[in-house]
DNA sequence: AGTCTCCATAAATTTTAATTATTCAAATAA
DNA sequence: TTATTTGAATAATTAAAATTTATGGAGACT
């Protein structure tokens, strides 16, 4: 690492002299006195052992040394400027990128809602979603990968531990049937019926499958008595698959407001059941906090939760 | 005029930590203690307002601000390195300009030969040659649009005072003649013989030809009666004339060194009459004198100087 | 739990840069 | 010419900044 023989300070006064054609006229312009200057210069010149101005005549003109250093200087500076507005912009929020993490089910239906807003406010600032597991999301907000993430299943207890974790909204998974399905016809449905039921299911790694049965289960269901009629890895699939008469399923509300609006698909209500889970922000306390995230966390989100979020009174 | 939010040396550190991924091995890097380098960068985040590493890990992690800056930091640094190697350049004349004035005569016979030494020697010097009248190519000198000249000439009182004068070389203006002329058989001439001859001469506005007139005016002869055929502006035209035998003419020995080796052209000596003009180097004592103007000043004009002159001694 | 490594912090020191006051030199004006 | 003005260099002092030594704390590895 080679020693660097001058300082911005210098090179700033450098140009100063250059523009100006006089050391005084410098001082006054960079708010400072004349010595100052002249100090600066000489030691510049020291350091790089070259001559940089002539102060012969009336004017201090650059010897070709100098000249040559102000080239370099002037190119210098203005990366130094460039530099600072680049920094200005993050800093006001017109660049940068927010990276956001969210499993299936909330990146598909809810983010990209809450992502349109966020654009719309701050369109200099890209945005980009990721969609994994729990478990795999969890871990890059942990490592910085992903600046907040929204879940709704359980954390690892580790990383709970690590991760600072605030419930946002809550998230009703409905059961659903096909329109032309007997039962649909029913104002409430009993959990009885629902042994009668055929589903569709999202496969058993899925974190939201695996919520679905502990609520299930909690509530006083045998969930091996359910018929199982296939499992799926897409709510896209499942949605089409109850549409065409398939099965029942539980699914998030959130991804089916389009259908039930449409009347494609008809939502039951069982008689003492309730299936909600949380959707939580995870957010990594001991990582820095873009300014972007912090507006995100702080503006955008509020206005999709649920209204006993914490996040409606941050 | 903007202040300047951070430092080379918070670069430099900057940069140090960026590759070392750790503040102590930056430090030892950087030959400095780890504090040091802790401090610096908290100012430069404090300066910016951003917060440039995570610190949590094991690792010190740049944040997406961090990284914005280091890419201008890494463009900058370069662009300072390469201004110090083109300043060292400039230093070991491995670089730079030198402009050298010359009249007539020794620009188009004496200095192609020394600027051709010169670059042998230095050959990332470019020279720049500029050939002009004696009085101009004085106060260009004056005002530093010409690094050192070589004239032949008088220079006008005012800049003789103000600029440093340093004989430098004998010019003899020989008296040349057609081979086939009548005299050429002669050994030795008389002053009288003449104004036997029929001259070829430089225009009279010329310094040399004010030379040659003043010393053969101050020899006792008289200029009025010499006869002249015709008056040229340029040495080669002349040089022409007199091998196509339209006449004689005083020119200098350096520019008809190879016609008198070829035999082309008859020189001529005439008893008790010596035409000699004393060659000046001509620099500005109150100007910055660049090192490849020292260096041609020192150690290629003494290879062409007479032996009484001065610069031999140097 | 214990140790190690790495970073942050505090106080003291050193180094560096700025200011005031003055001198010097050149340019302008009387 | 001499006086006056202007711009830059120099010296001494003061102010500011960076560095060091010493120490404390937090996470990682054994």
């Amino acid at each position: 690492m080679p020693e660097l023989p001058f300082t911005l300070d210098q090179l700033r006064i450098l140009k100063a002299i250059a523009a100006q054609g006089s050391f005084k006229k410098a001082a006054d312009l960079l708010y400072v006195t004349q010595p100052a200057v002249s100090l600066q210069i000489q030691n510049l010149e020291k350091q790089l052992e070259i001559t940089i101005f002539d102060r012969g005549g009336r004017k201090a003109l650059l010897t070709e040394a100098g000249r040559l250093l102000l080239e370099y200087c002037e190119r210098i500076l203005n990366q130094c400027d460039e530099a600072c507005k680049a920094i200005e912009d993050l800093n006001s929020l017109k660049g940068g990128t927010l990276v956001i993490g969210a499993s299936q089910t909330t990146g598909t239906y809810l983010m990209p809602r809450m992502i349109g807003l966020f654009r719309q406010k701050y369109p200099e600032v890209s945005v980009q979603l990721q969609v994994h597991s729990t478990r795999r999301t969890g871990w890059s907000v942990a490592n910085g990968q992903i600046d907040l993430a929204i879940i709704g299943g359980q954390l690892p207890s580790d990383l709970e531990n690590l991760l600072q974790v605030i419930p946002y909204a809550t998230d009703e998974l409905a059961l659903v049937l096909p329109t032309k399905h007997q039962l649909s016809n029913k104002k409430e449905l009993l959990k009885e019926d629902l042994y009668k039921l055929n589903f569709v299911t999202l496969d058993s790694q899925s974190t939201t499958r695996k919520v679905v049965d502990k609520l299930l289960q909690d509530s006083g269901l045998d969930i091996q008595r359910l018929k199982i009629e296939m499992e799926l890895n897409s709510l896209e699939a499942i949605k089409n698959a109850v549409q065409s008469g398939l099965g029942a399923s539980f699914l998030p509300v959130v991804s089916i407001e389009r259908e039930l609006a449409a009347g494609t698909i008809h939502k039951a209500f069982v008689a003492d059941l309730e299936v909600k889970r949380e959707l939580k922000l995870i957010t990594n306390p001991s990582r820095y906090t873009s300014r972007a995230s912090e507006v995100f966390k702080k503006n955008i989100l509020p206005q999709f939760a649920s209204l006993e979020s914490p996040l409606r009174h941050v």
